[in-house]
DNA sequence: TAATTTTATTGAAACGTTTCAATAATTTGT
DNA sequence: ACAAATTATTGAAACGTTTCAATAAAATTA
């Protein structure tokens, strides 16, 4: 490996020499400046990033701690955080881990967004006592290095509700994904209370159904419902996330009953393939690259990093299209 | 920042006997190895990855190089390549960048993945130098250090060429991407090689078209075609991606010409949505998870981790719908 | 020109680990 | 009970940087 120390006899100064100069600092001549960097090039001298960070304990990288890759919500996000991450002299890495996440633990990061339901509370408060800035975009948790930026879903799900209402549904059951995730929760919470605000009555059992955020358990989940359910089926029903609503869908199809004209579907998250979906998938739409934005400019206030504008908070959108 | 040296003080040992002890090295006793790990706890202590691969001169971390976050393409791939790494007991990050690359430049990853158009081939042969292994997804670039991954894009356009005349189509157009992008080069030039075979002529200045691999730019350049060329449409086109292919139906479609009966669209990706698109888009589909195992796997493999299957070679499969 | 100020360069410590070589403590064999 | 062998612990160097404090060189002043 070549290091500054080659580079430095090369150019036939001293170790802090050449560092000064690699890193323009105006203390050094620029002739021997321009010697080092000559040095430097020709035998392709590149800085140590590990060792550069651990002498400055501070890496100027950013990281996106997802619970994994998979569906096709996140690269808007990404874009949006990216942005802002550039803008302010840093870098973005993605990552996804369900255990160790190590590059969070071992301080390969400035600073966390984090939406990742593999992490517990009480991990990222031990990681908040080391001052690790951290964005939770996954749970309501605050303190003096954990502020949360978070969806208003449960105005989402009044949204869906309002409107169902509105067209003459009485009975509105609800396809849940997996209880663990926040935004899940949330949104289920923000049905219940606004069926309770129309004074309309839910009865788990018979109105909750529970998948896994995906297309396949959307489907299982209704097809299996309506067989057991042959009489007394909701005439609508709205779904924490699109690909379920799909899924939902694609069942009731198969049923040979009508969207929406038997059963009204609802989504929530307005991904890209909804307005192409047949009937189109009414929905709630997430301004996923804006909800990027505001993470990361929350973050670099943490930061220390002023920023031009105040992260605006996030509105979700009713978004009518056909399927309820 | 709690260091191993305020955990060594803490459990009353030296330093180098508390390193040992949280590596679990055999030669500490297990009375004291528990002390050191009790102590650690107590105070919250987490390594430094920095300092900690600064001296193993390895990091365990492989980097995924993009040019961008946009677009449905990568997620897919991400998860295949993700699985691989965990199993060999590393860690992803996923990166873009157009400038800088710092990343890579400064050795925070043992192995590269890369699909980035911003770097160029010399950027990383110099980097091969300092023996970086490096998997190519975007260049057919070869030697000791740096191993591409392609895809068989020549065969992909032959196979949609094929189709179409076999229908009885004798002029077909072709929309391009930018040129920047090696895959969308290739898949033009087994586009007109195919014409070729076929005996059939393709005058660039008629029947090429470039947009950007956006919906929107498609859909751009497919409208303002038809506008400047109102007689002497090819009967059908191929497109270097599908969203592409989707700007262009709606272009036509607002023509009111019909797709595929007055003009047929053959995308390429077989991205999530083509097949909920209306009409469903006819497609080559690009297996992205397949793609990503075999370049993860091909990547341990230089790092001399044995694989326990050979990288398969990647398949592109005629994905038959009704838009072409 | 000698003394002073300014500018340019350098030596050495430090960042938090790992690990070799050396020492200390314990166990074994006689 | 003592030497020898084994096991457990530790001190110190090293990884490649940055940066403070010190020195050397050049420019300015009187």
């Amino acid at each position: 490996m070549v290091t500054l120390k080659d580079v430095a006899k090369r150019a036939g100064v001293s170790v802090s020499t050449a560092s000064y100069s690699m890193n323009g600092s105006p203390l050094i001549t620029s002739d021997t400046k321009q010697r080092v960097l000559d040095a430097a090039k020709e035998i392709g001298y590149r800085t140590n990033g590990l060792a550069k960070n651990l002498k400055e304990n501070k890496t100027n990288i950013i990281g996106l701690f997802l619970s994994g890759f998979t569906g096709p919500f996140f690269t808007d996000m990404m874009e949006g955080i990216q942005d802002v991450v550039i803008q302010n002299g840093y870098e973005l890495v993605v990552y996804a881990s369900d255990d160790t996440h190590r590059l969070l633990v071992e301080r390969y990061v400035d600073g966390a967004i984090i939406l990742n339901y593999h992490m517990d509370d009480e991990f990222l408060i031990s990681l908040a006592n080391e001052k690790l800035p951290c964005v939770v975009l996954d749970r309501d948790l605050q303190n003096e290095h954990i502020k949360p930026v978070l969806l208003p879903n449960e105005l989402g799900s009044a949204m869906a509700v309002d409107h169902l209402v509105e067209k003459g549904h009485l009975t509105i059951g609800y396809m849940a994904g997996s209880e663990e995730s926040y935004d899940g929760e949330a949104r289920l919470k923000g049905f219940k209370k606004a069926l309770q605000q129309h004074g309309l009555s839910f009865s788990p059992e018979d109105h909750l159904l529970r998948a896994e955020f995906t297309e396949s358990s959307g489907y299982t989940e209704m097809r299996d419902y309506i067989n057991g359910h042959s009489s007394r089926i909701p005439t609508a029903f709205i779904c924490a996330n699109d690909e379920m609503a799909m899924g939902a869908v694609r069942a009731i199809q198969e049923k040979n009953l009508k969207v929406p004209d038997d059963i009204a579907i609802i989504g929530f998250d307005d991904i890209y393939v909804s307005q192409y979906f047949n009937p189109s998938l009414t929905t709630i739409k997430v301004p996923r690259k804006e909800w990027g934005i505001a993470a990361a400019q929350t973050l670099f206030k943490m930061l220390g990093q002023p920023q031009e504008s105040e992260p605006s908070p996030i509105q979700v959108e009713w978004m009518q299209r056909t399927s309820g």
